[in-house]
Parts: structure tokens; C-alpha cells; sequence
DNA sequence: GCCGTTTTCGGCCCGACTGTTTTCAGTCG
């Protein structure tokens, strides 16, 4: 089952939203927003602690504590279904279009009674909204343009939402008798950034056992086909998942073929076609004789078809077909080759766990290095000093003191870092001396994301120029679903980047995933060099790198091109830029 | 609703932008 901590923390977000929506007391609501963020980010489940052991999380008093248990008592919690029963779940859903916040929601569902986004689109159509306080010309478009992109991102979902429930699901099938191997395959195989649906594929002779098991997981709601060989339904997260069941030995021709993609599949049965061999779900076969020729492993597959086995990341037709045929397929970078996170927070600015929380984290991952990067002054919710920043610098090298007196090889080395704000002009916080004590800079940009393309990509390549800056953070600033990137002359950027030996920064959180693959892949011909960042801001959040690397591979990147996997010294090297040389820490 | 080298009440992340106003509410990071 999905974390309970998860559960709490969406019924949280939820009550928090309720509240502003209804008009509440907004800073009650961001005590909930708060609790549920710093329960989600919590290490132990919630599930399993008493009271006392809820108010040690931070945000969680005794209310809060109380409301928990509720919730694990019963199933819910009774202040969150009063209000639910006076706030239609629609409303809510209006208020993650992007513009339209809880108040204009609120007054959608007074004035005019709307209460879903299809009929929100009808009335602005019929220029219900018009006669709205608040509302106007520019409103509308916006409102628009803002459901545009999320119906853009349809019904897919972020790939970890994704990977989440796979990994449920596949670790219960694999408890069933007869169940030979199962895994998830599909765009989820392929580390695609949203996936629409997950397809999970088990071996076994008898598919009987492991199709009723699976139709009555608690996670399924809605049965939606049901066969032999193919069972589709639906999920408590509303997403859709098919299992099929291959004969064990054509698991090699049906891995292949249900991880696609599409376009890969077709230009591999092509090659299969010339030879005179057609490739199915089932096994390659002579098309003459209709022998089965090989079927076993996907790795039997390809190299009967001439080519070496392509990572699952690669297979979107994009060249890795030719890249094969000749021998010259990327040696592409794994997670186990990151030695360590260059772009992390604490608590002392939006990070929910202390420094030593956050280095501990670390060190469970076996990282070799790791940096902290909290926000710096000019984002101002942030609070940051100079005072406060030099106060973390001296207890992060206390910190890495104490790691080197442990002695030994494996040790892991701390850099002090930041996130710097890039503002419209390109200039960043602090004065180039302050910036001189830093280990490394991430530069990002966090606001003024309209300035027309010139203006947004000086901006860019002056944060290149500065040397200081190590990494460009989030590249592109994109929200998947909810913000487009910027738009910039990347490809400027890009080349500002490969000349200023700047890199750029491959951010993990599943809602950014910033660079993108299309992004990399441009970004990587220009001779860039990548650096793989969770932007983690709790210590749950480091293992979110996983999809950065998964990311870093759709982009055909090597260990080469990725500065966090370069041993301590090199990566110190790179990190010097063009400061003024300084004696290697 | 939470929390405390501002401490048991009274604050709570602060500033900018946008579109609507005609002095400001709502949204965002």
C-alpha cells in the first residue's frame, strides 16, 4: 500500500484548500498546508505512532495529532467532511487551473453555481463571467489557456504517482503462486515523465491464479476487462492499469514488445521484415515456415535482429535503432554511478529536515560528496542573511570535520552551496565576494518568468557569464501540467553554457524534470556538461534522483557528460570555473 | 492551528505582478 503518511498529507492539502476556498482563517490553513507537508516528508509512518510521537513532527500539534488518529480510527476525519459536505469536489478541481486560486473558485460557485471545469469552460464561452467583480477580458483567456494546458497533460500522470502504485502492484503479484516474474513495462519501463497508463506484465503457465488475485488487490476499484491473457482495470487513483500474462517463454518477446514505445516497436518489426522474420508479442518467427525462432529474452530478440540489447529509456525511435546497427549505442549513465546530490535543502529556508538530517540522509546513500543549497536573499519568503548562511557554512564544516575524523576512504565530503535567484537583469543576490566563499552556485530562475524571449535569455547567459555560477538550476522552470517553460533562445543558453563551463542542472523532482529529454538531447551537442540534482527538501526526497537519472537517460547521457558522477577531485576542478584559482579544499 | 533567545498571546514567509480597479484583491513563488 501507498505510504499512510501520504494518505494524511492529501487530507491534509485537501482541508487546507477547503479553508481558504470557504473563506477560513488563512493562516489555519497554512498550519494544515504546513502539517501536511512536513508529514508527507516524514521518515516514519504515521500510521504507526501514538500521539506523543505525531507532535514531535514539526507543524503538528495536538489538533492536528487528534485528527490523525481520527483518521486511522474511522477512515476520516469530521471537520474535513463538514466542509467537504458544503464545497462540491469540482470547486476545489478549479482552483488547480493556474491563475484561478481559492477566492475566484469560491465566487464561481456563489455567483454563478459552477462547479466543474467543463462548466467553467461553457460559461466563459457564454460570457457568464463577465458581469463578475474581479473578473474580465484577460481573466477569461487566462482561465483558458490555463485548463488548455492541463488538458494538454490529460489523464497521464506524474511518474512517480506512477511508479508508486507499479511497485505495489508488483510486489504483491509476485507473492502469487505460479507467478514466475512480474514487472512494470510501458512508458513507466521507458522512465517516460508522465505516464497514462501502467501495464504490468507477469510470467506464468496458468494465468488464472494470478488474474483473480490481482482483480481483488484493495487498490482496484473498477474491473474493466477481463481474459485470459489480459485483465484491464482501474485504480483507487484513478488511473488505469492492464496486466497480461505471458507463457514464460515468450517473456523475452513480450517485455519487448508491451515497453514499446510504439514508434521502436515498428522499426525493429521493419529490420525483422527485411530478414524475413516477423516479430510479435509471442517471439520472433521465420515467416516461410512460421518456426519459432527465439523469444526468451529481449536480449535474444535484438541480437537475432542484428542488434546489441537497447535500454528501455532509449527505445522511442529516435535513433537508437541505427545507433545499434553500428555498434555505437551510449554507454548511458545509472544511478549507482552518482557519487552525490549538488543541489539540496534544509530547514533553513523551505527544507523540512535539519543539516544533519539532511548529511546523514546522504550518507545512508553512500554519496562521496554531498552540497547544500539553501535559497539565498532575494527570494524573500525565504528569510535568508548573510549572518544566517555563514552560520550554516560553520556548522556544515563542523559537520565535515566530524565525517573526515572517521577517517577511511569512503568518507563523504560536504559543500557548502546556494540557490541563487536570477533576477531580470541576470544579476544575482550576493556581491562576487560572498559569492567567492561558496563551494559551488546553483543560479535559478523563481520569478519574472514573462519577459519577452530576448530579455529572458540575456538574462540566462549572464548567469552563465558570472564566475560564480556553476549550475544553471531547473533550466526552464517548467511545472509539468501546469507551467511551460521559459520562453527562451535555448539554444543560446546552451552554448553560453558549454563555453563558460557551466552546467546544467537535470532537476529530479517529478513535477519538473527540468531539463527535459528533448531539452538534453539538443542541450548535449553543444558539449554541455549536466549535473543530476534531486533540489531535495526533506531526506525522502533524495531517492527522488532516480527519475532525474532515468531523464538524464532518455537524454543519451554518460557518466562523461554528468559532473556528479566524477570522482571528488575532478568534480572540485570543474566547480573552480573561472574564479580566481584558490587552493583546492 | 502552531509555536516560543519576540514565549502562553499574538504573531504567523514577504514582495511583486496582474488585471481589475480608481485604490485593491487575488495569485504566485
Amino acid at each position: 500500500m501507498a505510504r499512510s503518511n501520504d494518505e494524511v498529507a492529501a487530507l491534509f492539502q485537501e482541508y487546507a484548500d477547503l479553508i481558504l476556498i470557504t473563506g477560513g482563517d488563512p493562516f489555519k490553513a497554512r498550519a494544515y498546508e504546513k502539517a501536511a507537508r512536513a508529514i508527507g516528508g516524514h521518515h516514519a509512518e504515521v500510521r504507526d505512532l501514538d500521539l506523543k510521537g505525531l507532535q514531535k513532527i514539526p507543524g503538528v500539534g495536538k489538533s492536528i495529532a487528534e485528527k490523525v488518529l481520527e483518521y486511522f480510527r474511522g477512515g476520516s476525519v469530521s471537520a474535513v467532511e463538514e466542509v467537504r459536505a458544503k464545497i462540491p469536489a469540482g470547486v476545489r478541481q478549479l482552483t488547480m487551473i493556474p491563475t484561478l486560486g481559492p477566492r475566484k473558485a469560491m465566487t464561481l460557485y456563489e455567483e454563478l453555481h459552477i462547479s466543474s471545469i467543463d462548466e467553467l469552460v461553457d460559461a466563459i464561452h457564454q460570457e457568464r463571467l463577465r458581469d463578475l467583480k474581479g473578473f474580465g477580458p484577460r481573466t477569461e483567456e487566462k482561465i483558458l489557456h490555463g485548463i488548455g494546458l492541463m488538458q494538454a497533460a490529460g489523464d497521464r500522470v506524474l511518474v512517480d504517482v506512477a511508479m508508486d502504485l507499479a511497485e505495489e502492484l508488483v510486489s504483491e503479484l509476485s507473492h502469487v503462486r505460479g507467478c514466475l516474474r512480474c514487472v512494470y513495462a510501458g512508458s513507466l519501463r521507458r522512465l517516460r515523465e508522465t505516464i497514462g497508463d501502467i501495464d504490468i506484465l507477469v510470467a506464468a503457465r496458468d494465468s488464472e491464479p494470478v488474474m483473480r488475485a490481482f482483480t481483488s488487490l484493495p487498490q482496484i476499484t473498477e474491473v474493466t476487462a477481463h481474459g485470459d491473457t489480459k485483465t484491464s482495470v482501474r485504480t483507487t487513483r484513478g488511473l488505469a492499469v492492464d496486466l497480461r500474462v505471458l507463457p514464460p517463454d515468450a517473456w523475452g518477446a513480450g517485455l519487448l514488445y508491451f515497453t514499446g514505445s510504439r514508434a521502436h516497436n515498428i522499426r525493429i518489426r521493419e529490420i525483422a521484415v527485411h530478414q524475413g522474420l516477423r516479430l510479435s508479442e509471442y517471439g520472433l518467427f521465420d515467416v516461410d515456415s512460421g518456426d519459432l525462432i527465439v523469444s526468451e529474452t529481449e536480449e535474444d530478440v535484438y541480437s537475432r535482429l542484428g542488434l546489441p540489447w537497447i535500454p528501455p529509456a532509449l527505445r522511442e525511435d529516435r535513433g537508437e535503432v541505427e545507433a545499434g546497427l553500428r555498434g555505437e549505442l551510449p554507454e548511458l549513465v545509472t544511478e549507482e554511478d552518482i557519487r552525490g546530490d549538488l543541489h539540496t535543502h534544509t530547514d533553513l529556508t523551505d527544507g523540512l529536515a535539519p543539516l544533519e538530517e539532511m548529511v546523514a540522509a546522504a550518507e545512508q546513500r553512500g554519496y562521496s560528496y554531498f552540497a547544500v543549497t539553501d535559497h539565498a536573499p532575494n527570494l524573500y519568503m525565504q528569510r535568508m542573511t548573510e549572518e544566517r548562511m555563514l552560520e550554516q557554512r560553520r556548522q556544515l564544516h563542523e559537520l565535515d570535520r566530524r565525517h573526515r575524523g572517521r577517517g577511511g576512504s569512503g568518507r563523504m565530503r560536504l559543500l557548502h552551496g546556494t540557490e541563487l535567484n536570477i533576477d531580470p537583469d541576470g544579476e544575482l543576490d550576493w556581491p562576487d565576494d560572498v559569492l567567492a566563499g561558496f563551494d559551488l552556485c546553483v543560479a535559478s530562475v523563481h520569478s519574472h518568468f514573462n519577459q519577452d524571449r530576448a530579455a529572458l535569455t540575456r538574462r540566462l547567459v549572464r548567469a552563465c557569464e558570472n564566475p560564480y555560477v556553476n549550475v544553471i538550476g531547473h533550466p526552464t522552470t517548467r511545472v509539468i501540467g501546469k507551467r511551460p517553460g521559459l520562453d527562451a533562445d535555448l539554444d543560446a543558453v546552451f552554448a553560453a553554457c558549454a563555453r563558460t563551463g557551466t552546467a546544467l542542472e537535470i532537476n529530479s523532482h517529478p513535477d519538473r524534470l527540468d531539463l527535459g529529454d528533448e531539452a538534453i538531447l539538443r542541450a548535449r551537442r553543444y558539449g554541455v556538461k549536466f549535473v543530476v540534482n534531486s533540489d531535495a527538501h526533506s531526506a525522502l526526497h533524495l531517492a527522488h534522483l532516480r527519475f532525474g537519472v532515468g531523464t538524464a537517460q532518455r537524454g543519451w547521457l554518460t557518466s562523461e557528460d554528468v559532473i556528479n558522477t566524477w570522482p571528488y577531485a575532478r568534480l572540485r576542478r570543474f566547480l573552480r570555473k573561472g574564479r580566481a584559482e584558490r587552493s583546492a579544499a
